[in-house]
DNA sequence: CTGAAAGCGCTTACAG
DNA sequence: CTGAAAGCGCTTACAG
């Protein structure tokens, strides 16, 4: 019936169709009082009709709202970003904040407009133009970059997760368990090695113990006894080819996990896994965020360059190492 | 050193600082032509130092940005939203939205402003104040409601998941299995009968077979031969607890579950599930939310009240049923 | 290469 | 109970 409109309607065209003032319709569609009851009813009537939207640039321009962070997480299909997301919705959410989340294909996000943005991808986040100054986190297992190629365009911190006490404990229990053939495996498709691979291989080499790395996804090398997986969904897969190929966990072979996933606990057997305090790192990341937002450098007050926490993993033993 | 600003710097403040006029301060900003470089830089160096960030409400006022997304979804913690919502997402950002997540407790978020609510919840969304005529698509497997109280005052259309199909098939196969005895899991804290829970007593009760029904996490009663549990995860405990009590799958017990999740491919032994095509779900919902926020009433073009559509669960045997 | 003007859609005091 | 005015922060033509 109604010809497609040229353009949305405005507080102006609901004020002209039900014959009143832009602030009564104001005034209407928010229940305020001293409004005439059948002039409120004559404005929503006109607002229905209209198909009549509020326009939240209008409104945010003149009242103080949510706060909205970026939330870009590398992969929402492996559970860790999910369960990290989970997190930080809730804190963020309780802060008075929203959450725009994205992967990094849409990372055009952070363009359009967010106050702030928290990076969970792995890759260094670049600022993008028309947006300077803008505040971010970055949530990462490399150590610490002495040149922050984001630090000189943009207020930018740090959160770095810490492997190494977790991977000291996860080889000192391997070699006391009697693992003298590990394999380590590698990220698919990565030139250099990770740093979670080399704080193994080093940690195993320190007790004499030489290790092949091969790409996750490849069949267990004959003669191997453990497998230390990119992450646990990596040794779910691995839990699963080694039972498919009849060999006993962890009787023949080990296997250990990273990231400590709560899904873990239906894989039978249960993985070992370097786990991260998911809540922790939601907490300290964002304390990050909001202190930048705010103006302030990092959350201890100073004003030091690029400030960088860290939260360390914990080596869990389950029933597979 | 600088004391915090009583309010956060603009680009007046900007051009004030760098002696030049706002439009300038645009120029620099966005790297357009016709600026001297000098200029330029002059003006990024009052920005950086300023700390100023261009205000999202401001610019979206003038220029024609992304739309927004509010995706509400249950529990993060099951992975069945995760997993659909990276669907939505990425299929939203191919076609230029934004998506803010939420889970229920936050759902003001919609207040501050989205375009659109894509509602996962299982519960009815209530359109809030402020908002008239917010295009809605609720997403749900309860059975189209004669009464939708959400219609009258917004754009509202729904996707109906039906089990029903996949329900017979499964009981079907479970009674050509010879089960005789079932069980079914009711969400915990249900008053009333869910909708998935009365299909399979149904679906039994026409071949003859009466069913127990008992809350999730209950142990499985002696004398049970299967096990329908209320969702994915819930068949993941159900699993572990025949397991540790020594009951063999599926030869004495058999356990089916609700959502197929891919993650259900590491759990031993995978369970037989109704699954639900989450690609098939975002496309569906997302066609419904663009037709609403273009206003028109649905995907099909015509301004039905409350369009809804449809998709099917799919029965999927696994080595646990 | 740079600036004065207009306008995006809304809400908040302030009058009447 | 209702309206005229001002202003939120920005960009886009249009002059010069």
């Amino acid at each position: 019936m109604n010809p497609a409109p040229r353009r949305a309607a405005t507080i102006l065209d609901v004020a002209a169709a039900a014959g009143v003032s832009r602030q009564t319709v104001t005034r209407a569609l928010h229940e305020m009082p001293g409004i005439a009851v059948a002039t409120r009813e004559r404005v929503l009537a006109a607002a229905a009709e209209l198909d009549y939207r509020p326009s939240r640039f209008g409104r945010g321009l003149v009242k103080p709202g949510a706060r909205t962070l970026g939330l870009l997480v590398a992969d929402l299909a492996n559970p860790y970003y999910p369960e990290l997301a989970s997190r930080v919705l809730r804190e963020a959410g309780a802060a008075g904040w929203h959450v725009v989340l994205a992967e990094p294909g849409t990372s055009d996000v952070v363009e359009t407009g967010v106050d702030a943005v928290l990076s969970f991808t792995g890759r260094a986040f670049v600022a993008p133009r028309g947006a300077p100054n803008l505040p971010v986190v970055e949530v990462g297992v490399e150590p610490d970059r002495a040149d922050c190629p984001g630090c000189p365009t943009s207020r930018h911190a740090r959160v770095r997760l810490d492997l190494a006490p977790a991977v000291h404990a996860a080889v000192a229990h391997l070699v006391a368990a009697g693992v003298r053939s590990p394999v380590l495996h590698e990220a698919r498709g990565r030139s250099t090695p990770s740093r979670r691979v080399g704080l193994f291989r080093d940690a195993f080499a320190a007790a004499g113990i030489p290790v092949r790395v091969v790409p996750a996804g490849t069949a267990t090398p004959a003669g191997s006894d453990a497998v230390v997986a990119f992450n646990d969904v990596g040794a779910f897969g691995v839990l699963r080819e080694l039972r498919q190929a009849g060999v006993a966990v962890p009787e023949s072979v080990r296997v250990v996990g990273v990231d400590g996933l709560t899904i873990g606990r239906y894989v039978t057997p249960r993985p070992s896994t370097l786990a991260l305090d998911m809540a922790e790192v939601a907490t300290v990341a964002l304390e990050q965020v909001f202190a930048l937002a705010e103006g302030r450098a990092s959350a201890s007050g100073t004003t030091e360059r690029c400030p960088t926490r860290r939260v360390e993993h914990r080596f869990v033993v389950g029933e597979s190492g």
